[in-house]
DNA sequence: GTCTATATGTGGATAGAC
DNA sequence: GTCTATCCACATATAGAC
């Protein structure tokens, strides 16, 4: 078997280039403010050799959608995998779903609020995509209450969607120079679902 | 002094109608991908007409938002008058945002999602009243943590831009012919805040 | 106040050289 | 694979009649 001459040096530079640029800039300025003009110029290309690689603008935002779901997936995957205690493996995936929003936050905002700009097809498939997501979390969630960790009477599609709310509204808000850490947005989370900002006592 | 000749027989429904079909098509299409000809079409208008009363579409969007901004701030401003015992307050003020969500959930929903397409200055002032509604909010929580509703070690920042996730991630799912109806929707809300959803005893 | 007609700009996309 | 050049559609906005 012969030896391959080149290592494999990523050839990820080239599309990888052009799907994060794009990313920054749907974040910025909005997907449909956005012109393939920038998004060239920000590669160091002209528009027509975006053509190569994307026939049409949609399917840049789509490729930018699938990595996000994948992101976020695998994220909470490996955290639920990441413990057997089932309280820990909550805290966890709630962590990695915070994180997620983090290490690739242009790709995970598209996803989050450029999704009216897909066309029917295109919609079809990432919508499926994020309902996939959400089973996982929905068996995760179910798997908490039935394990007793969540308490019985939980609504968990309602857990699930305020939950959600929480957590991806972070997307609008979060900067890493800011004053509240991932970790500690992360413990502030665990500490309402523990056990509410209520003072006992008072609860009428 | 003269009788005025006419009554004022509503004169809002021109701008009004134009306002709310605005509305709509945003929350539907996006404000970017919907077309002055649309929405002069929805309003049995033709697209010149609109610029009697709009000189830009950006100026449509801006008064869209300061009325979802007033709205809001009136409903919250009223739950809170609306009764002396501070748990009710709160109660009622989480009640209020999310019934704003409902009032007029095309108007809101622009406010939530669409402030990119604001240029500088319109962005400025939106920012501004939107930073005010915060600010009222902000002052709520203080007080309720100075009363002892909240717990004391509770960072209220954290709490206002968490909980406002949770409320306003509603407008992105809520269906006013689904399973959950707004009102059990703030009381699943409640019930978190006083209490969270972890089974006491299993927590670590 | 609403219409017709149109100016003007811009963006997505294509064809074909290199 | 990237470039040049360009087509084409469409959208905002304006001017001026009615």
């Amino acid at each position: 078997m012969v030896h391959k001459q080149a290592p494999p040096v990523r050839k990820l530079d080239d599309q990888g280039k052009i799907l994060s640029n794009a990313a920054r800039l749907f974040r910025e300025k909005g997907f449909e403010k956005t012109s393939l003009k920038e998004i060239a110029e920000a590669c160091n290309m002209l528009p027509g050799s975006l053509y190569y690689r994307y026939s049409t603008k949609e399917t840049l935002l789509v490729e930018l959608m699938r990595r996000g779901v994948g992101l976020v997936t695998a994220e909470v995957e490996m955290a639920y995998a990441d413990s057997d205690d089932p309280v820990q493996q909550l805290r966890f995936c709630i962590n990695a779903h915070l994180r997620a929003l983090l290490v690739d936050p242009d790709t995970v905002y598209a996803l989050l609020f450029e999704w009216r700009s897909l066309g029917p097809e295109a919609r079809e498939e990432i919508v499926a995509l994020r309902d996939q997501y959400e089973s996982l979390w929905a068996e995760i969630l179910a798997v908490m209450i039935e394990k007793g960790v969540i308490k019985k009477n939980v609504d968990s599609r309602l857990l699930r969607l305020i939950g959600f709310g929480a957590l991806n509204w972070v997307a609008t808000w979060f900067d890493p120079n800011g004053d509240h850490s991932l970790e500690a947005i992360g413990d502030f989370v665990w500490q309402i679902a523990i056990g509410g900002v209520i003072t006992k006592g008072v609860q009428s």
